[in-house]
DNA sequence: ATGATAGTTAGGTAAATGCTTAACCAACAG
DNA sequence: CTGTTGGTTAAGCATTTACCTAACTATCAT
């Protein structure tokens, strides 16, 4: 799906910035209204609620308002988006190394050139 | 260190345009030049080397310039600093979640009722 | 019904972002 | 020396972002 990308951006710009993170980091630790996500943080209500609606955006986070209060929990499901990503470069970028690793050693062992030859 | 949560916002933010992991993903694969970089992306040079500046302020990147070309490379460590703070968000909540399964259970065992009281 | 609590909507603003073009510099090739 | 390649700097511009205040709605308690 090219929606991969949108559904990245969205991801990786949500947690750019460190009061998503906080509130992230608070539901991680269990469900929570919005007051007490927002009680924290250096900033009114409406610019908490901004930060929900982009973090609900990224999927990272649901909510459901029973009576006066909204309710947000974390969706686990979101964060091991972002993960597969960094974990498919980290295979990567291992594989190369582990390769060029190999490829130096059989320079080592074919003979006793110390391979500065040009 | 508060000067972790900069770190992370440089990070995240690096990581969230598309152009700028399309750049990392080629990286991963193997060091490159600033217009090998450039060439797949819809964009001009200038463009790109702002991204570049981004990706090597984040510490995901760095690059020299020898002669007249300036070779870019990823730096692992970055990266892995963004999947910890990931990694340490799921570990919160499924040892939360595990507790709750705990929970759950101990209220099954403990006699005939289906939970369903009130 | 009155008032407090929890959240939402609307509208505005200052700063940051992601581009662009044009001009420029340094290295190397002929 | 001349032109080309690879990169860089500068300036400008449209859009988005991250807030704010003020006003408003809906629930719940008394």
């Amino acid at each position: 799906m090219l929606n991969q990308q949108a559904d990245l951006n969205r991801l990786f710009n949500a947690l750019a910035d460190p009061a998503r993170r906080a509130m992230v980091e608070r539901l991680s630790r269990g469900p929570a209204p919005v007051s007490e996500l927002a009680r924290p943080l250096p900033m009114s209500l409406p610019a908490v609620m901004q930060h929900l609606d982009v973090l609900e955006a990224a999927g990272l986070v649901r909510s459901e308002k029973v009576g006066r209060v909204r309710t947000c929990a974390i969706d686990p499901a979101a964060l091991s988006q972002a993960e597969q990503w960094i974990n498919a470069r980290r295979i990567e970028w291992q594989g190369r190394l582990d390769r060029l690793g190999e490829y130096l050693k059989t320079l080592e062992s074919e003979g006793g050139d110390d391979g500065s030859s040009h």
